[in-house]
DNA sequence: AATCCCAACAACCGCCGTCAC
DNA sequence: TGTGACGGCGGTTGTTGGGAT
């Protein structure tokens, strides 16, 4: 799919004439060309990478491709559990601000996490009738859904745990980094960890203690690949069962 | 087997802030 | 101070694949 246009933004060549813009899915060669040239280049001045590549892109194309699926270290997949919760969190705090969330999910794009809100969390808020922005979807989902899940999760990976230790001995548990966090996941985490469960009330108090990098040894921190995902209903917090309790919390809130 | 529908994801667009000139 | 280019962000739309009918 091909284009005439003179762009504005940071597709301007430069020139007068009318360039002729590629759009729509990137091939495997337009990918190739733009993953070698910021290989040896490195990134930014992304006009620049459209005019010297060849590629009939625009800059911010580019920029796009490069940061949502070429860049290494994006994660790809399933968004896990904790991931699930901790977007739930920060959404709570900081609205769509969804780089600044992305900031918090190592690998996770801002596209890839705005996509979730939408086709996810806004969609549950819709079929339960509810404004997602409103105060008290969000109170009821920070302070009392959110808290169950968790509690939930956590008594799933301790049992996982202890089966892991069971049969490896290597992998013991050391004594976690870092404070516990009266917020519900620490603002630095680049990596989560899951604890027996200390849940105490309403006061959504998570206990979920979260670790910078380097405070410790990552060996012993769950990383977020190595969180058991299996029972409490696969990798999704949206399951009937959740859903119908947040109904139900939803209902008494009136 | 064909069609329809919908969820998930990729990509585009418009706007805004910053910076250099 | 004004202006244009660039970079980034958030909203929106287009595409695609899989499940349902």
């Amino acid at each position: 799919m091909e284009r005439s246009l003179s762009e504005n933004g940071y597709g301007s060549y430069g020139s007068e004439e009318e360039i002729s813009i590629t759009k729509g899915p990137w091939t495997e060669q337009e990918d190739s060309v733009l993953f070698n040239y910021i290989t040896l280049h490195g990134e930014g001045h992304w006009n620049s990478v459209a005019r010297y590549t060849g590629l009939k892109r625009t800059g911010k194309s580019c920029r796009l491709r490069w940061l949502n699926y070429l860049r290494p270290n994006v994660r790809r997949g399933n968004i896990t559990l904790q991931e699930q919760l901790l977007i739930l969190d920060l959404h709570s705090r900081w609205g769509n601000r969804w780089s600044k969330i992305a900031e918090h999910l190592p690998g996770r794009t801002d596209n890839e996490i705005k996509n979730y809100w939408r086709t996810r969390v806004v969609k549950q808020a819709k079929q339960l009738k509810c404004d997602v922005n409103s105060k008290q979807f969000r109170d009821t989902l920070r302070f009392v859904w959110m808290p169950r899940m968790l509690e939930r999760i956590q008594a799933q990976a301790s049992s996982n745990h202890a089966q892991t230790t069971l049969n490896d001995t290597a992998q013991a548990h050391s004594e976690p980094c870092g404070a516990t966090n009266t917020g519900l996941f620490s603002e630095a985490s680049s990596a989560i960890e899951l604890h027996a469960p200390s849940f105490s009330d309403s006061s959504a108090c998570y206990n979920l203690r979260s670790c910078s990098a380097e405070e410790g040894s990552s060996s012993n921190l769950y990383s977020y690949s190595e969180i058991p995902e299996n029972g409490f209903g696969g990798a999704d917090l949206w399951t009937d069962e959740n859903i119908y309790f947040l109904q139900q919390q939803l209902a008494d809130d009136f």
